[in-house]
DNA sequence: ATCGCAAACGATCTTAAAGGGAACTTTAA
């Protein structure tokens, strides 16, 4: 077990003891724990009992259980909790906008005992006949709870990542089958995948069904499959699973076919059918081959959602997709200064070693008490630390930002005096997620036209899979920004994924800059930027016009020029 | 349950918004 299960398993604990009423500091105990144990910087499963017994926050229970759930995965406290809750309590658990003690009323005093209990009471009423329940607290769970429902077999991307690549080697290994490649949602990284697909290339269907359904973690759907494709789904993993099968001459062909969308499919051609009849017009060796033959230049699988794809091809204007090795620096970053895991040094250190000509640290201000935010003397700290660091490091240069909250009434979060003394700002909304289009777009746009101003921050708050982001006009917003000349994020976190990419083409026709950011909170962060690039790709994104393409010098003169404006 | 001060025990404290219900509880960043 790694530490952010162990975390994970605590956090559990802690929520389950609150739901049934135990002492409340006990309770506490075990939700700062989980928080020390995701602090951590090294594994718990590498230190000795009594190394962990001097870490500040875990005693001697604590120890006890860690030493358990190391060792068999779980510890007696939460078993025994877990035993006397219904698995769908559990999951309510996770409704957001509604914590354990709404939760313990809900099924306690209400009688549900799973997701769909909840929708039927609402339905009834029986929700706002609740104590601490009314009629707007109804529809609030209504809502968080069909959010819920509708995300029950979907997962982000990055957590099916690895169960595709394994089910790949594994079928590839299988005698009868020759090649099994990826394709669907996850070949053309959709940031949140609601069905796995592989295809499979065998002679033999029939046996490469027989011995699939053998593998260790599948379950076959006997009903769903038919000769041509395996339906199932693996242990642990939310959405299901559809294999289809093709011979080596067809291999092509059934790999476009599953891998565009549908809009992708019906695509026109220029001899007035679409991308799916001409499939259908011949065997093709390669996909580039096949494009070609109806007048397009190859299309990546990112870009196959039916949107400006065919058009682009066809006129040969499909743009430069930014790489990996377009990023030069990496902007948007935590340090223990305020939640981050790692050092300022560790943090810039580490930039460097990946070869990175700059690190952009920005950590959460003042009013971001919850996670440590900078009060002023503190930002002058760190403002002398990164001095101090770029001297040692040289040419590697630390810019100085900060995450400024952009407050209910969107002004920034500190004096002009301290605003002025930063590289760089990116501005983001973490509190009062509550509200409507009208009011948040309002909040956003006087935050994009506050000069100190550098980046918008994950523009809607969305927590994929788990909570919808709070509506906002991504039109106005956008405007205001092409107006501003402020940078729009593509945060990289797997989470959020924030702005959608599918605003990133409106963004560039209106000369829009984005920054494809880590948002990283430890030296491992960084790899999140490969999800924003992904998504990025999806919307047509090109290195000139990503902020963190340029180097050192462009972008010490863009943020220059940005202060200047004032 | 943990910590700190002290030797068995007492204190444990982010804060603001929101909703429900008329002073407070719950939640979430």
């Amino acid at each position: 077990m790694n530490n952010s299960e162990i975390k994970h398993s605590l956090k559990l604990a802690g929520q389950l003891m609150e739901l049934h009423g135990d002492n409340p500091f006990k309770t506490r105990s075990y939700t700062s724990a989980a928080d020390v144990v995701g602090g951590l910087d090294v594994e718990l499963a590498t230190l000795s009992e009594k190394e962990i017994l001097a870490i500040d926050g875990l005693g001697k229970s604590m120890a006890a259980n860690i030493a358990d759930l190391l060792h068999s995965g779980s510890f007696e406290g939460l078993n025994q909790l877990m035993d006397k809750t219904p698995v769908g309590v559990i999951e309510m658990l996770g409704i957001s906008g509604f914590g354990p003690k709404k939760v313990a009323v809900l099924w306690q005093e209400g009688g549900a005992e799973t997701l769909d209990d909840l929708l039927t009471m609402c339905d009834q009423g029986k929700v706002a006949a609740l104590k601490g329940f009314a009629e707007k607290s109804q529809e609030t769970l209504r809502a968080a709870v069909s959010f819920l429902i509708g995300n029950r077999f979907r997962e982000r991307y990055a957590n099916v990542e690895a169960v595709v690549a394994t089910l790949q080697t594994l079928i590839a290994d299988l005698p009868s089958v020759e090649q099994c490649q990826e394709t669907g949602q996850t070949r053309r990284r959709l940031e949140v995948i609601d069905q796995i697909e592989l295809l499979v290339v065998a002679e033999d269907f029939e046996e490469a069904r027989e011995q699939i359904s053998q593998l260790t973690g599948l379950e076959v759907d006997e009903r769903k499959s038919s000769p041509m494709a395996w339906y199932g789904k693996h242990v642990g993993v939310k959405p299901p699973i559809k294999i289809h099968f093709a011979d080596s001459d067809s291999a092509i062909n059934r790999l476009i076919e599953t891998t565009g969308s549908i809009e992708h499919l019906n695509l026109p051609t220029t001899d007035q059918t679409s991308i799916k009849s001409a499939l259908k017009k011949g065997r093709f060796v390669s996909e580039e081959a096949f494009y070609q033959s109806i007048g397009m230049k190859p299309i990546v699988p990112e870009l196959r959602e039916g949107r400006r794809e065919g058009d682009w091809a066809t006129q040969d204007r499909l743009p430069q997709l930014i790489e990996m090795s377009d990023l030069k620096g990496i902007l948007h970053n935590h340090s223990t200064y305020s939640d981050g895991k790692h050092t300022l040094r560790q943090m810039a250190e580490h930039c460097k070693q990946l070869g990175y000509e700059y690190l952009g640290i920005s950590d959460h201000s003042q009013t971001a008490v919850y996670a440590n935010g900078l009060p002023d003397f503190r930002v002058k700290q760190q403002q002398e630390e990164i001095r101090q660091l770029n001297e040692e490091l040289a040419p590697f240069k630390i810019f100085s930002g900060i995450e400024s909250d952009i407050l209910t009434d969107g002004s920034l979060d500190y004096s002009e005096e301290i605003l002025a003394s930063f590289d760089f700002i990116v501005a983001s909304v973490h509190s009062g997620l509550n509200m409507d289009i009208q009011k948040a777009t309002d909040r956003l746009l006087k935050a994009i036209h506050n000069p100190y101003t550098t980046i918008l921050g994950h523009m809607t708050g969305r927590l994929l899979v788990q909570r919808e982001g709070y509506p906002v006009d991504h039109r106005a917003i956008i405007d205001a920004c092409a107006e501003t000349g402020v940078v729009i994020e593509i945060n990289a976190s797997p989470y959020r994924l924030d702005m959608d990419w599918r605003w990133i083409e409106y963004a560039l026709d209106k000369g829009v800059k984005l920054s494809i950011n880590p948002d990283a909170h430890k030296m491992d962060g960084y790899k999140d930027m490969y999800y924003g690039l992904q998504v990025a790709r999806k919307g047509g994104l090109t290195a000139n016009d990503n902020l963190n393409s340029m180097n050192l010098a462009e972008i010490t003169a863009f943020f220059a020029s940005k202060r200047n404006k004032k």
